[in-house]
DNA sequence: CCTCTTATTACGAATTTCGATATAACCGGC
DNA sequence: GCCGGTTATATCGAAATTCGTAATAAGAGG
């Protein structure tokens, strides 16, 4: 399921994939596991994606290997940004500030 | 097909649709018709929609009514932003840099 | 006339999201 | 010790979105 296609440009996030995004972002303060990502998502954008978009979201990036699992003990299993999704994350936030600063233009003269 | 949910968030463009975003932001500038789109949102992010893709997209923005066709006299359909649609899009543009602000501070202190 | 660009429509396949359900561990109060 | 709420993950089918390609057709230029 969701395998990455062959002609994958680097910044791209499957079809942008927001809560893809939405991780990526949660995961760049530091490891969780995904209950908590559902908490930070749900914090930051009023609304936390239901588990079977989280988890699956989840499967999709590991398998990208922009994000890995952290060894853990208890039944939570973290993860964290690998330097690949680091990499994905700042092109992807460049990519979405250019866009911002363009459409806001647009809208402040017309 | 793809008839707005009854509990639509009013920011919401569906699944995020980049691809209505970007159309959003096209039409910001002024009324588009669909190649028109297609070429300015290429120009913007580096890589245009497919005609398939483009055009679905119109559609569900049309039956949103964030869009709304111009008459024109030759082969083209012109649209252009309505009221709400312009809402939808200041209330994304705003999600976004709150976003974006949140992932920036993260990448950087971490 | 031929070809390239412009411009839209249609379609099937792949991908992603959604919502609900299931399962189970942990913790607090009683 | 039981019960209920929160924590935590997994799985499923349905719906929505995107992708890629092909078809169609008008206009421009050589």
């Amino acid at each position: 399921m969701a395998r990455p296609s062959s002609r994958e440009p680097l910044a791209s996030l499957g079809t942008f994939s927001e809560v893809g995004f939405g991780i990526l972002v949660a995961l760049a303060e530091g490891p969780k596991h995904g209950y908590a990502m559902m908490q930070d998502i749900g914090s930051m954008t009023g609304s936390a994606p239901g588990p079977g978009t989280l988890y699956a979201a989840i499967a999709r990036l590991e398998q990208r290997r922009w994000i890995e699992p952290v060894p853990s003990e208890d039944r939570r299993r973290p993860y964290r940004l690998t330097t690949a999704g680091r990499r994905v994350l700042r092109a992807r936030l460049e990519a979405l500030r250019a866009m911002t600063r363009i459409a806001q233009a647009r809208l402040g003269e017309a």
